[in-house]
DNA sequence: GCCTCCATGTAATGCGTTACATGATTCC
DNA sequence: GGAATCATGTAACGCATTACATGGAGGC
């Protein structure tokens, strides 16, 4: 996937290496993101494949360069990936992990944590409400656009602009709900544990769950080898 | 960090590696996903670490499970994680990698992109809302939650909301402007390249930019070796 | 007869992060 | 004098995906 990212920035401009660190860190391209160390050896094996060509730039003052432009073939196979997409859901932010297990934590932990968030969410949105400002000072209104080549960039901005805002406004939401809650909450509470297994995606969980009523089952502690094999059945593997 | 997923589903209630890979799949946690080829031996990880305890559940019509609980050393490893969060802002997403280079598609593909996208997250957003009726159904309204065990997952339900109603509502906004745009566009457009570099985040983009007036440069094909080593500068190292 | 579910796993491969190393230059 | 910038890389490790394997139970 990132051999993506690589030919994208390619495809506009020949750079090199530390270049497109300076692209996924700072500029408008807020969709991906890798490190050094990933990148030299991935353009490597971009120029093995024929997918781009490098050129050595030579400076006195400071440390050669390798510049990277694309290649023909290298256009082909971005093209060819990008009309390929199949959309997936497989989400992973690790503080909505925490979040989700906000009832064993101490209620001020808890808020710590949301208020946290609030303001780095925050933050970044002003970061982006300023580069837009940046290009309207530029090229003027959006609709009239300079350049074909600056409208991904401007749909990812504001695509950007709209999680940000999206994220922060949760963050007041959701510290709104912790506080209406008062003290009732603490660490390690002791209510009943619910099977949230029931609030599934109604489409994949329609299928009525059955009772189990020929599941008899004995339980033993794993560690504890001395189970006799009689009582195992020889119908199923036994493996735990 | 998948650790703590596993942590965190085995907090409220003893599982087997496929009840996870459910939860992951169907149930209210948005929020992380894995595959079973992880998970299994995470989970046996886990256990070595003494963060997890295993026992054997025999049966007789299916094959055995391994169900395993949480420890008291497992708690706290958990408890200690959740309260130490930084939040990064790593965002990975191929569609929106593919819209950045929108500008190289035809107009119809970039338009068919955008349109699966809002199908596939109004869609997303359906089942969210479901759920949500569901729980409500069950439960009343939010506000009196009958368990704070479910606090957490609902917070994380809202975001998953907001989220699916923000990306359904930029990819109509986004398949307006390329509507706007009309057939201006087309793959692989002559206009000259701008250099989006300039059009970074300000707080890191404000150290000016310098001329690089003594930056002295030559051009050779690095395929070619055969430049005279009197050219090259014995100040920098030379590895290009 | 084929498909899906239950339940577990191995093996191979690929992707990603962290730490470490080099060394002149230039800014504060 | 110390930090950051420019520019490249290696090594070690951890995380993640894909394909493959097993084998009975039950549904269409």
């Amino acid at each position: 996937m990132l051999r993506y990212a690589l030919l994208e920035l390619l495809r506009r401009k020949p750079l090199t290496g530390y270049d497109i660190r300076q692209r996924f860190q700072q500029s408008v391209m807020f969709c991906w993101h890798a490190h050094l160390a990933q990148i030299y050896p991935e353009l490597r094996r971009l120029e093995r494949e024929a997918l781009l060509r490098s050129k050595c730039e030579i400076q006195t003052h400071r440390p050669n360069r390798t510049i990277y432009a694309i290649t023909r073939r290298g256009r082909e196979a971005l093209a060819a990936w990008q009309k390929a997409a199949l959309i997936r859901f497989e989400m992973k932010d690790d503080l909505l992990l925490r979040v989700y297990g906000i009832d064993a934590m101490a209620a001020a932990d808890g808020e710590a944590l949301l208020a946290l968030a609030a303001r780095a969410h925050a933050e970044r949105l002003a970061t982006y409400e300023a580069i837009k400002e940046q290009i309207e000072a530029r090229y003027g209104v959006l609709r009239a656009l300079p350049n074909d080549s600056l409208l991904g960039p401007l749909l990812c901005l504001e695509w950007g602009l709209r999680y940000e805002r999206m994220y922060r406004d949760w963050c007041a939401w959701a510290l709104q709900r912790l506080a209406e809650r008062g003290g009732r909450g603490g660490p390690n509470g002791s209510q009943p544990t619910l099977d949230l297994y029931g609030l599934a995606a109604p489409e994949r969980a329609s299928r009525a769950r059955r009772p189990l009523h020929e599941r008899r089952q004995q339980h033993h502690d794993a560690k504890e080898p001395g189970i006799s094999p009689a009582k195992r059945s020889r119908k199923t593997r036994e493996r735990c």
